[in-house]
DNA sequence: ACCGGCGCTCGTACGATGTACGACCATCGG
DNA sequence: CCGATGGTCGTACATCGTACGAGCGCCGGT
C-alpha cells in the first residue's frame, strides 16, 4: 500500500516478485477490459498484497491447516504456481501474513501515563492475536522483524519515551510485557484447541453434550480418587476449573497487572521518575 | 513405566494399542530367542514407551520437521505402519511426547518460601523447554493434560499450599507464571530460528560471517536513516541489540522477578501472610 | 508492421507426508 | 490340531510444497 521507503525487510528475507510496476499492470488490465480479453482463469491480475490478504482471510476462517498454497490459489481463482511469482515460498508468505497482522493494530493514543499505556498496548496486542486463531503454531518459528512489526516496536518504545525513559532497561521491560502477551495467547489457544478436541470426540462418538460432560467429570473423579493429586483435588472441590473459558480475560489481566506493578517499581527505582 | 493407576488421560485422548500385556510380549521374545527366531526387521518388540523415547530423541537432535512417522520408524528398524499399533495418530504421539517431556522435570525441594519456590519452578521449567528446541510449534496446539503434566501442576499447587495459600487466586497466579514461561520460551525460540535463518542465508549466498554482519548492519542503517523509527534508532545507538542472545537469561529473570513481585504483593494483600 | 524479450500464468511432475486397508505370521487357548 | 488374537508391515492414496518449463499477451525497437 505504497509505504514508500518504509518497506524495509531484514536482508535474509529474500522476496520473489516485484511490486513497483503494479501501475503498468493496471494499464494492461485496462487495455484488456477495453478489448474484451482476459487472462484465462482470473478476472484481474494478482498482487502480493491480494495474496496475503486472502491468505489471512482463509486462515482466519478455517484455521492453520487450511493455509496451503493450493487452497489460497483456489480462493483467488488462480493456478497454484502463480502465487510463486509473488512469494518465493510458503515460509515467506507466512512472514508476510504475520507482518500484515501487526499492521492491523490500532494505534491507540499515548497519554504519557506509562503504566496505563503499556496496559492498553498489551490488551490490544492480545486482542489482535486472538482474532487470528491460527497464529501460534507459526509464531513460534517466525521472528517479528517485518516493517509493520518494527513500527509496532517503535510505537511501544515511544510509550517509554513519553515517560522520559530510555536505555537497556526499557527494552528489557518491553520484552517482558510482549513475552507475557505471547504466552497468554499461546495458552489460550491451547485451551481453545482442547475444547475443539473435545467437541470432535463428542461428534465422533455420537454423544450429547451432557454425556460428554459426564465422561469428563468421571475422569476428574478418577483423578481425585487416585489420591495422588490432593492439591489439584482441592482446587476442583473449590470449583476452580483449570480451563475456565469465562475467566480467561480476568486471568490475563491479573498476570498483566502483576507484571506491570513489578516493572513500574523496578523502573522507578533505577530512574526516579520524570 | 508401570505408573499403575496414575496413567490417567482425559477421555478425548483415545489411545490405540495397549500396554498391559507387555509381559506376554516378553515371554514371546524369550521364546523366540530360545528357538533362534525373530520378527523379520526388528530385534525386539516395540512398545509405546520406546516409540515415544526415540521420537523425543529424533526431535531433539533434528528439530521439528524431522518428526515424521517414517523417520521414527526407521530409527526403530520398524515398518512405518507398525507404530500405529501403539499410537492412533501422529497427534497422539505428539501428546505423548509432550507429556513425557514434563516427566523430565526434576522435582526440586519445596522450601516453603513461596517466592523462591515459584522462581525455581519457573527457571527449571524454562530450562526443560529450552532443551527441546522443537516444542513450540506443537505446544501451541496441545493442551497439557497428560498424567505427567498433571503431576506437574499438582506440584506447583503444592508450592502454594506449603505457604498456606489456596483458592482461585492461587490458580490464577500459577497460570500467570506458567504463561510467562511459555511466552519466554516461545520468544527465545523465535530468536534462535531467526539466527538459523540468517546462517542459512549466509551459506546460500556463500558469504563470510563478517560480510553477513555488514549486510545486517546496512539494514539497520537503512532503518535508522529512514527517520521513521527514532526510538528504535536511539536504542541501537545505545548499543541495545533487540535480539541479544547473551542477555536472554537476564531478560527472562528480570521479567520473572517483576511478575513475582506483583504476584506476591497481590496475594498477600488478599490473604495476609501465613 | 513485425519481432524478440519480458512479465506473468499455470499444467505437469516429483518427492515428501499421514494413514486406511488388508495380507501375513507366530503364538496361545481350546 | 485349529481358530482367535496380537503384532508387523507393504501397498496405495490423498495432500502437501515446489522445480521446471511451456505458453501467453504486451512493449519497445527496428
Amino acid at each position: 500500500m505504497a509505504d514508500d521507503d518504509e518497506d524495509l525487510w531484514p536482508p535474509f528475507y529474500l522476496s520473489g516478485g516485484q511490486s513497483a510496476q503494479e501501475q503498468r499492470v493496471q494499464h494492461r488490465m485496462q487495455h484488456l477490459r477495453d478489448h474484451g480479453k482476459r487472462p484465462p482463469g482470473r478476472a484481474s491480475s494478482l498482487s502480493r498484497d491480494e495474496i496475503v490478504r486472502t491468505a489471512l482471510a482463509v486462515a482466519d476462517a478455517e484455521g492453520p491447516h487450511a493455509i496451503s498454497m493450493r487452497r489460497i490459489a483456489r480462493e483467488l481463482n488462480a493456478g497454484t504456481m502463480s502465487l510463486y511469482w509473488y512469494v518465493s515460498s510458503k515460509e515467506e508468505l507466512l512472514d508476510l501474513m504475520l507482518d500484515a497482522m501487526y499492521g492491523e493494530l490500532t494505534e491507540t493514543e499515548i497519554t504519557g501515563d506509562l503504566r496505563a499505556d503499556l496496559r492498553t498496548m498489551a490488551v490490544s496486542q492480545r486482542a489482535m492475536l486472538r482474532r487470528h486463531r491460527w497464529v501460534m503454531p507459526f509464531m513460534a518459528g517466525r521472528p517479528p522483524m517485518g516493517p509493520k512489526s518494527l513500527r509496532n516496536i517503535e510505537r511501544a518504545l515511544g510509550i517509554f519515551a513519553a515517560a522520559n525513559l530510555t536505555g537497556e532497561a526499557v527494552m528489557t521491560a518491553l520484552m517482558a510485557v510482549l513475552t507475557y502477551v505471547l504466552g497468554a495467547v499461546g495458552r489460550e489457544q491451547q485451551e481453545e484447541r482442547s475444547q475443539q478436541d473435545q467437541e470432535r470426540a463428542q461428534q465422533r462418538l455420537g454423544l450429547s453434550e451432557d454425556e460428554m460432560h459426564n465422561i469428563y467429570w468421571e475422569f476428574l473423579q478418577q483423578v481425585m480418587a487416585s489420591g495422588h493429586y490432593p492439591n489439584f483435588t482441592e482446587m476442583i472441590k473449590l470449583g476452580v476449573d483449570p480451563d475456565a473459558r469465562e475467566t480467561m480475560d480476568e486471568r490475563f489481566e491479573f498476570g498483566l497487572d502483576c507484571l506491570l506493578d513489578g516493572i513500574m517499581a523496578r523502573l522507578h527505582r533505577s530512574a526516579p521518575a520524570q
